[in-house]
DNA sequence: AACTCCACCAACCGCCGTTGT
DNA sequence: CACAACGGCGGTTGGTGGAGT
C-alpha cells in the first residue's frame, strides 16, 4: 500500500536555520552524499522535514552557490530566459551556474521587475506597456505562457532600449516540442545564449550532485571537500575572514559566509 | 532616539508529475 | 491498475535590517 509517509509532522522544526543545524546536514552529506532526503533529517539527527532539508541545502549550504547580486550579464540572461520560458525559474537557474531557482525568482521580484516596469515594459509579456494595453483589449495576460507570447519578447537594454524581436528566436517556444530547432535559433542570434546553450546538455543533465564520501572535486574543478570540511566546520565559529585568508576558492568562502551568517544569527 | 516604511531573502505551502508498493 | 509518498517546482509569506522622517 504505497509508501511510507515522508515525515509524520509532529515535531518537526521550522523556521530559520541554525548553525548547528547547518553543521549537523552539511556532516551527512559529507558522508553520505545526496540520497533520499525522506531519510535525511531522521539520519542527520534533524527534526526538520526531508523537503526543508533539501531546500535548505539547495538553495543555502551548497558550496557551489555563488552569492550576491546578479551581474548585469546574468540579469539580462535571467531576462533573456524568463520572456522565453515564463516563470520556470529552475529551467532558468539551470543556465545560470550558481544561482538556485528561489534567488532568481527573489531577484525577479524584487529588482528586474520593477526595473522592466520602469522601462515600460511589461514584465509578464515582455511587450511595451502601451501596446501591451491595446493588445489586452483581445487577448488576456493571465494566461500568458511562453507558447502565446509570440516570442515578440522585449530585451532589456541600457544601451539603446531596442527591442530584440528583430533578432531574438521566434514564436511558439515550446521546449518539449522541436527544441534543437529551436535552440539553434537561440544560439545563433544571441552569442551569450549560445555560449550557455552550447552546453545545453551538460547542464540540463547536471543536476547538482554532491560526490559521495571518497570522492572528490576534481572533475568540477573544485577542492576536495571533505578534506577541507571537518577543519571547515571547526574554524566557522571564528569566521573566516579573521583569519585574513584569502586562498579560498569562492566555493568554500561561500560555504564559510553560510555557516557564519547562520551562527550570527542565532 | 523612536518610529514607520520598504526592500530583501530564507523558508514555508501547496500543487503536480513521477514512482514505488 | 490504484493508491499514496516522493521530489521538485512556483507562489507566497514573514522576519530582519536599512533608509527615511
Amino acid at each position: 500500500m504505497g509508501r511510507q509517509p515522508c515525515c509524520d509532522k509532529l515535531g518537526v522544526k521550522k523556521g530559520p536555520w541554525t548553525a548547528e543545524e547547518d553543521k549537523k546536514l552539511i556532516n551527512f552529506i559529507l558522508t553520505n552524499g545526496q540520497c533520499c532526503w525522506r531519510a535525511v533529517p531522521k539520519l542527520a539527527g534533524l527534526r526538520r522535514c526531508g523537503k526543508s532539508c533539501r531546500l535548505r541545502w539547495t538553495n543555502y549550504l551548497r558550496p557551489d552557490l555563488k552569492r550576491g547580486l546578479l551581474t548585469e550579464a546574468e540579469e539580462q540572461l535571467v531576462i533573456d530566459l524568463h520572456a522565453r520560458l515564463g516563470n520556470r525559474w529552475s529551467k532558468i537557474a539551470a543556465r545560470l551556474p550558481g544561482r538556485t531557482d528561489n534567488e532568481i525568482k527573489n531577484h525577479w521580484n524584487t529588482h528586474i521587475k520593477k526595473k522592466l516596469l520602469k522601462m515600460g515594459i511589461d514584465p509578464v509579456t515582455h511587450e511595451p506597456l502601451q501596446r501591451e494595453a491595446s493588445t489586452t483589449k483581445t487577448s488576456s495576460h493571465a494566461d500568458h505562457s511562453p507558447e502565446s507570447d509570440n516570442g515578440h519578447h522585449m530585451q532589456l537594454s541600457e544601451n539603446n532600449g531596442t527591442t530584440s524581436s528583430e533578432n531574438s528566436c521566434s514564436p511558439t517556444e515550446n521546449f518539449s516540442g522541436d527544441e534543437s530547432h529551436l535552440l539553434d535559433n537561440i544560439c545563433d542570434n544571441d552569442p551569450l545564449m549560445s555560449c550557455l546553450w552550447g552546453n545545453e546538455t551538460s547542464l540540463a543533465d547536471a543536476s547538482w550532485e554532491f560526490p559521495a564520501a571518497g570522492q572528490n572535486f576534481d572533475n568540477v574543478g573544485l577542492p576536495s571537500w571533505d578534506e577541507n570540511c571537518a577543519w571547515l566546520l571547526e574554524c566557522q565559529d571564528f569566521g573566516i575572514q579573521d583569519f585574513g585568508f584569502d586562498c579560498f576558492n569562492n566555493v568554500e568562502v561561500n560555504t564559510f559566509n553560510a555557516l557564519e551568517m547562520a551562527g550570527n544569527k542565532h
